[in-house]
This record gives C-alpha cells, sequence and structure tokens, in this order.
RNA sequence: GGCCCUGUCGUCUAGUGGCCUAGGACGGAGCCCUCUCACGGCUUAAACCCGGGUUCGAAUCCCGGCAGGGUCACCA
C-alpha cells in the first residue's frame, strides 16, 4: 500500500479589504485540516482585481492571519517550489493555458464590446417590457456572445469565453460537507475566463493555481457552490484532476443578513483585537460557528487540530452571537496562564494610559485578580489602571454608605493594625479584617467595605488581601488616610 | 425568475430509525457560596417548519408544501 498523499490546502483571499470573519474561518478549516494531516498550508493573493486591491488591504489579511496564528507554509514572505503566490506575477501563464484551450476548441476569443453587450441588454429589457433597474437576470438575460461560433485570430482587444458544451443530463461533485451536488449542464453559459486586457478571471486563475499548487482539497464558503461548476468544467478540458471541496456554511449578523464589511463592525478580524478579544478566543469561538465535536464547547489549538473535520462542518448557516464570543474570550481570559496573559495585557494598559506598567511581579498578581473579573483584555487595563495610580477619587455614594462615623472609626482600627504588618502579601493582610470586625463585633463587610472605598474609592475590588498587596503598602496607607481626613 | 443549498430551544449546536418524556453551550429567570465585585455550584423556562407517506417504531428515511440563503459580471 503506498502512503496517502500529504494534502495540500490553501486560503485564496483577494486583498481588497481587511481580513473578513467568514476568510478567517475559511482560512481556519482549511489550516486546520493541513495541520491535522501533518500537509501543506499555502496562502495565495488573488490580486487580479486590480481596481480593488491594495497593498494596505494585503498587508491587513497577513496581519490578520498573523495574529490569529495562522500561519503558512508557502506564501508571501514564505517562497515554496510552487510559486508564484501572487496571481498578477503569472500572467504569462494564465495567457499561455488561455491559448491551450482555445487550440482545443475549449475557448474562443470574444470580440463583442461593452456597447454591444449594452445594447443587448437594452434590447432584452425593451422587448420583455422591463423598467429602468429592474434585474435583468431573474428576468432570464443571457448573453449569447456571436463570436462562439465564428473563427477569428486578429489582434484586437477580446476576452476569452469558455465554451461550454452543449450537453444533456447533469453533473456534479461530492462536497466533503453538502454531499452530492449535482447541476443540469444546460444551466451553464460559455464564462469569460480571461479580460480583454489579459488578466485572468477568478474561476480561470483558481483553477490554474490550485493545479499548479498541488492544492488536494479546497474548502471555501458557499457562495462559491456555483463557481466549483463552473471550474470543474475547466478541470475537464484541461484534462486535470479536480481537487475534493468542501463548502462551509456563511456566517450571518445578527439582523439576519449576510455578515458584511459596511453594516457590521464585527465582520473585522482586527476589530476583535482592539476590543481586546484574546485571538485564541476568537478562533476557538469561530471554529464552533459551524463546526462541532459532539458538546464541546472549549477546545485549545491541539484539541483543534486533533478533532477537526469535514464530516462535522454544519449545513446551515450560523449567526453571529456577540456574547458567546465574550463568554468564550471570558473563559480564555481565566485559563491563560497569568504570565502569557500579562504579556497580551500589556499593549493594552499602555494604550489605557499607564505607560510604566511592566511585565512584572505586580502586573502578574494584577491579572490573577482581575482575570476572572474581566470580559476583555480592554476591561482588565481599565481595571487595572487605578493600581498604578497616586492617590483616587471617591465615589460620593460609596462615601455616604461606607464611611460614615461609624466606618471611619472602623478604619482607622484597620489602619492601625494594616501598620503594623511585618510583611504586605494578601495571606497576611486578609486576616486584619477579621481581627478587627471580632473586635468591634461587627461583620466582616463592616471593616472590608470602608478599607475597600477608601483604597479603590468604590465598593468593588477583588478581595480586601489582594487588592490591598497589588496597592502596595505605602499607596493603601496614603489612601486611607486622605479617606480619614 | 432559473438552478443550487439549507431548515432541532432566542443563538451556536448534539442527534446518522428504538438509548429522545430531545442533550450541551451562550443568553434569560431563580437559589447557594461570600468582606464587595467576580468566580464557582445548583435549579428552571425554552426547540425537532408544516402536511403526507414508509415502518412495529421517525427529529432521524421518502414525497409535497412553506421558509431562509446562495448564485446567475471583462468582482472574487
Amino acid at each position: 500500500m503506498r502512503p496517502p498523499m500529504k494534502p495540500r490546502l490553501r486560503f485564496a483571499p483577494s486583498p481588497t479589504g481587511y481580513l473578513h470573519i467568514g476568510g478567517a474561518r475559511t482560512a481556519l478549516f482549511n489550516w486546520l485540516y493541513a495541520r491535522k494531516h501533518g500537509g501543506t498550508f499555502v496562502l495565495r493573493i488573488e490580486d487580479t482585481d486590480q481596481e480593488r486591491s491594495t497593498k494596505e488591504s494585503l498587508q491587513a489579511i497577513l496581519d490578520g492571519l498573523t495574529w490569529l496564528g495562522i500561519d503558512w507554509d508557502e506564501g508571501p514572505g514564505k517562497e515554496g517550489a510552487h510559486g508564484p503566490y501572487f496571481q498578477m506575477q503569472k500572467l504569462a501563464h494564465y495567457a499561455k493555458v488561455a491559448q491551450q484551450l482555445i487550440d482545443t476548441g475549449w475557448a474562443y476569443r470574444d470580440y463583442s464590446t461593452e456597447e454591444e453587450l449594452a445594447a443587448a441588454r437594452k434590447a432584452f429589457a425593451a422587448e420583455k417590457g422591463l423598467k429602468e433597474g429592474d434585474d435583468l437576470r431573474s428576468a432570464g438575460f443571457k448573453f449569447s456572445s456571436p463570436w462562439r461560433e465564428k473563427k477569428d485570430t486578429s489582434d484586437k482587444p477580446a476576452l476569452i469565453r469558455f465554451k461550454m458544451p452543449r450537453r444533456e443530463g447533469r453533473f456534479g461533485f461530492d462536497d466533503q460537507v453538502l454531499g452530492r451536488i449535482e447541476k443540469p449542464y444546460d444551466d451553464f453559459d460559455d464564462f469569460v475566463i480571461m479580460r480583454s486586457d489579459g488578466v485572468p478571471l477568478y474561476n480561470f486563475g483558481c483553477v490554474i493555481d490550485d493545479h499548479d499548487m498541488a492544492i488536494t482539497h479546497v474548502a471555501r464558503g458557499q457562495e462559491h457552490i456555483n463557481s466549483t461548476f463552473a471550474q470543474l468544467m475547466l478541470y475537464e478540458a484541461l484534462g486535470w484532476t479536480p481537487p475534493l471541496f468542501a463548502h462551509i456554511p456563511l456566517i450571518f449578523a445578527q439582523d439576519n443578513s449576510k455578515l458584511s464589511k459596511r453594516k457590521h463592525p464585527e465582520a473585522d478580524v482586527m476589530r476583535h483585537k482592539a476590543n481586546g478579544i484574546l485571538p485564541h478566543a476568537l478562533i476557538n469561538f469561530i471554529a464552533r460557528l459551524g463546526w462541532s465535536h459532539g458538546n464541546e464547547e472549549i477546545f485549545t489549538r491541539d484539541d483543534l487540530i486533533q478533532k477537526f473535520d469535514f464530516e462535522h462542518v454544519g449545513k446551515s448557516q450560523g449567526v453571529w452571537n456577540p456574547e458567546k464570543l465574550t463568554a468564550t474570550n471570558k473563559h480564555w481570559l481565566k485559563n491563560t496562564e497569568p504570565l502569557q496573559l500579562a504579556m497580551a495585557l500589556l499593549p493594552y494598559l499602555q494604550a489605557a494610559g499607564v505607560p510604566d506598567a511592566a511585565c512584572d511581579a505586580k502586573l502578574e498578581l494584577g491579572v490573577r485578580a482581575f482575570n476572572e473579573r474581566s470580559a476583555t483584555l480592554v476591561e482588565m487595563a481599565e481595571k487595572l489602571k487605578p493600581y498604578y495610580a497616586k492617590g483616587v477619587t471617591i465615589d460620593g455614594a460609596a462615601a455616604a454608605k461606607h464611611l460614615g462615623p461609624e466606618g471611619k472609626a472602623l478604619l482607622a482600627k484597620a489602619k492601625t493594625e494594616l501598620e503594623a504588618l511585618k510583611e504586605w502579601t494578601a495571606a497576611i493582610i486578609d486576616p486584619v479584617v477579621m481581627v478587627v470586625a471580632t473586635a468591634a463585633n461587627v461583620k466582616a463587610g463592616a471593616v472590608a467595605q470602608p478599607i475597600r472605598v477608601a483604597a479603590t474609592g468604590g465598593t468593588a475590588s477583588p478581595g480586601i488581601g489582594v487588592t490591598l498587596e497589588l496597592l502596595g503598602r505605602e499607596e493603601t496607607l496614603h489612601r486611607i488616610d486622605a479617606a480619614l481626613r
């Protein structure tokens, strides 16, 4: 038995905008499959739409993937044996293949002009009695090029069309998630594979590249199902073996419309970074949106690699659920090594206005205190910020409730006890509350709250011991003095 | 409109003919823990789109409706 071929998968974005959540998930699924089977993950840039492609978009996509930890074995910055990985660098090659298709009768040069096409549309509309703005497609408009049967090899600018064979019956493929999908042949018209300026169109470039790059599995959004049929014909015409296809369901926004860049800010992967979501939390969340493994919800990176398969990718569209993303983020905030979390938090802390924060013992303590009290890194930074400040503004309502005469008397007693401590750690500080409370015959809360308000300015904080340790002895006593005055 | 895909709690989903008086997670409600806030624990409400078959038996198979979505560019 010969060893199974190592799979090669790819993610092929067009650099026409930031990394979209849907794209990120497509990339993730391909990446997971490649990693699981010890295969190769290729990043290919489909930059043939010169109108919209930009360098900034390319960088944004690269940044997005990098932030998520989705690394590629071949692609930009990682030249491999199957390059180039930018389509615009392969124009001559595409032209050669197109010519081959013309030579074998599978394609033809079409000299129709934009004007002729427009005229055809207009004539159709008139015949059907359609008004301006009506959808010609739903009315059944099809353009049949007069050049399909003509022989002309002049040098005039021409686009190249694939010559769809006139056949009876149906054709299709076995989708890895949807199962068998078929369509009638006559549902297809000739389609453009090369623009008149020599730049290939999506279906054409995609097929050639997937072949050149020896891609074995193509996982992409369900919106591509129809192009898969066109591509299948191209494979037949070229005599190539197509890869296996897996069409994954689309992601919708909460308003039940397709998650779009314009309407939905959450569609931008990097937006989540700005919002303080951990990259792995986002990975965990989008993996579960459309894929499942029994009742499991939480997966480490290795879990995902080990457990992912196309068989358990769902068939129906999923709706973006911000609450669940937050919940997933909270989970990973609580379950990430404090030191690692501290490093991730540092930039957020600096952005929050704590320039002197460093990845030290204090930050680690702070992270341990607030990782289960924050939903995002942004929130955690905001909560930690007062612990790096000198002095604090006390909330009026909190003072009124806890720093009355009684509260102040208890606070003063606590202060005496605190000053006497030889060490300043949570374990040593904590008992002070009970000592004072017992002596005064009051509940622990009657002592803890005045201390908390004095130290933090508010009524909510981690345990008194941790809170004061984090603040430091000197700052704590200063704040208590200030509150007592 | 043609063609194609899909249809389990509000949302993500488990479920591949009997284990389903349908399970988990998020969100909701309530309780417990407690120095506050959290965390954690427990309890609870909430779904098989509809109608026909097939079968001893259907969320699961078949057919028909209905609903949602995709696609029909010299975009990808």
